[in-house]
DNA sequence: TCTGGGGTCCTCATACTC
DNA sequence: TCTGGAGTATGAGGACCC
């Protein structure tokens, strides 16, 4: 905990709906839901307008359709958020050295690593000149919170939304904590809430009160002191710039339950196929490879194997992972599965193998110069010591690692996703709202346009194509000399005013 | 016809080694 | 030689986060 409040957290405001909101000028204002659209799907953002429906991150998409049926509901386009992340994290990344992004909306910064704050009053003006650039690079709104810890820092964004900054003073923060549901700190969820409100503990007050013995004795050392240091306001977490992935994971859930044991072991292969794919795209290979299973009725077991070496062979990380299936009894359906890999490593066992057998063939060379004789024979029968070795990848199965976030592979038949972008001969761009029984219907508009018109094709009409999406911003201003100097166009918008933009 | 996907961290049980 | 304890690796599951 710092004397001054110069750690930032960053929270785009509904992220993905919003940025679908700017995309397609016909929702602003209007309820809508991103998220999956299939039979299992849930909810990724809300719009605030759908929030006021009751519609919240995480609800069964079909629980939303009932509480708002006239919303309009989109798969995600990872591809738009990464590209609006990118420039949000640029623009954080000219305040300091030291940022750390948590997802594609929210990241937490270091004012003082940065040199751009030292005290209250610069932190402030720094937060508020953020959201104006932001709001004016990339179309979208974001809240700030700062604070001298990252919990604090994160708790004031999130009393700051929708759309403002709260600064909370280094002294006042056990006051503001006190009255907070406890629900607040993080590491309490639905579980451990539940624990606590049993124990009689709602509110941050009621933790600091029970002292850290009795935490301890409800929630175990590790969490129960982690607990009662947050709930007094301590926290000493720095913000890290830089974190390795600890593992690497990919999962289905499928529409309807799998019974046939055949397929439920070609999927396994499959998702162990993309895991590796994903593996290799960051560089990295792995010892320890996770089968997980969800089974119909929602209980979820994992099943692991720990290899000799890290791999990044997918017939290796395939073979591990039908093994442990076989370990898992599927009568019933299956409802998921997923296949991971931890122990993550930057080289595999076949890099030692390859090491040990050049050092071998090194020293085979030296010895072969004074007895040539024995040479060829020895080393035909010098295997090294590990019989587990697998046999030889087969180079042709390898998979076609998919590249992050495309995820599709999609055969040529044409698929009209709800909310993704598209381009007319005629027309130009607009998006799908919806598509069925051999029709597509397309808005016509774009990010900046007036509210566009609605027309109807046949699936396989060959003018209409999928496009990439656009920027939601078409002429942002010249922001080059930030945070040294404001744009023209924002200065005197309030960048230096004392004013809390939320309550 | 409730309950996604990709992660992290912690706890507990068990096996093994010293 | 047997036993107990500490430390470590592994496996499984749960909670949490966005």
């Amino acid at each position: 905990m710092r004397a001054a409040p110069t750690i930032l957290h960053l929270d785009m405001d509904a992220f993905y709906a919003s940025a679908e909101q700017a995309a397609k000028p016909s929702l602003r204002g209007k309820p809508v839901v991103v998220g999956g659209l299939g039979t299992r799907g849930v909810v990724a953002t809300a719009s605030y307008e759908a929030r006021r429906f009751g519609v919240h991150s995480a609800m069964p998409m079909a629980q939303a359709r009932r509480l708002a049926p006239n919303a309009a509901y989109l798969v995600p386009r990872f591809a738009l958020y990464r590209t609006v992340s990118d420039q949000v994290m640029e623009l954080l990344g000219r305040l300091s050295p030291l940022v750390e992004p948590l997802s594609l909306d929210e990241a937490f910064v270091d004012l003082e690593a940065g040199g751009v704050a030292d005290d209250s009053r610069s932190a402030r003006a720094i937060g508020e000149q953020l959201r104006l650039v932001i709001r004016a690079v990339t179309g979208l709104s974001g809240s700030v919170g700062l604070a001298g810890s990252k919990m604090l820092a994160k708790i004031a964004s999130e009393e700051a939304k929708p759309d403002g900054l709260l600064l909370i003073e280094p002294g006042t923060e056990r006051e503001l904590l006190a009255p907070m549901s406890v629900r607040i700190l993080p590491g309490v969820g639905p579980a451990t809430g539940d624990h606590l409100r049993r124990a009689g503990m709602t509110v941050v007050h009621d933790l600091v009160e029970a002292g850290e013995a009795e935490l301890v004795r409800l929630l175990g050392r590790s969490h129960g002191a982690a607990l009662h240091r947050m709930a007094l306001g301590h926290d000493d977490r720095p913000v890290v710039a830089e974190r390795d992935a600890k593992s690497v994971s990919v999962e289905d859930t499928f529409d309807v339950d799998l019974h046939d044991r055949v397929r439920v072991r070609t999927e396994v292969e499959r998702l162990a196929g993309r895991c590796v794919g994903r593996l290799r795209g960051a560089g990295r290979s792995g010892r320890t490879v996770v089968l997980k299973v969800r089974r119909y009725d929602f209980s979820t077991l994992t099943r692991s194997e720990t290899l000799r070496g890290p791999t990044d062979d997918p017939v290796v990380v395939r073979e591990a992972a039908a093994r442990l299936l076989e370990a898992v009894d599927t009568t019933g359906g299956v409802r998921l599965l997923g296949v991971g890999v931890t122990g993550l490593a930057d080289f595999t066992q076949e890099d030692l193998f390859a090491q040990a057998a050049d050092a071998r063939e090194a020293e085979d060379a030296r010895q072969a110069a004074d007895a040539r004789k024995a040479a060829e024979a020895e080393r035909s029968g010098d295997d090294g010591p590990d019989a587990e070795e697998p046999p030889a990848p087969d180079q042709a199965a390898a998979p076609a690692p998919d590249g992050p976030g495309t995820g599709s592979g999609e055969p040529e038949t044409r698929r009209w996703s709800a909310g993704h972008d598209v381009r007319h001969e005629v027309h130009g761009y607009g998006w799908v709202q919806g598509s069925g029984v051999g029709r597509v219907t397309v808005r016509f508009e774009e990010p900046g346009s007036a509210p566009g018109r609605v027309r109807t094709f046949r699936t396989d009409d060959p003018r209409l194509r999928p496009a990439d999406p656009l920027p939601l911003v078409r002429e942002p201003p010249d922001y080059s000399s930030w945070p040294a100097s404001l744009p023209k166009s924002l200065s005197g918008a309030g960048a230096a005013d004392e004013a809390e933009s939320s309550p």
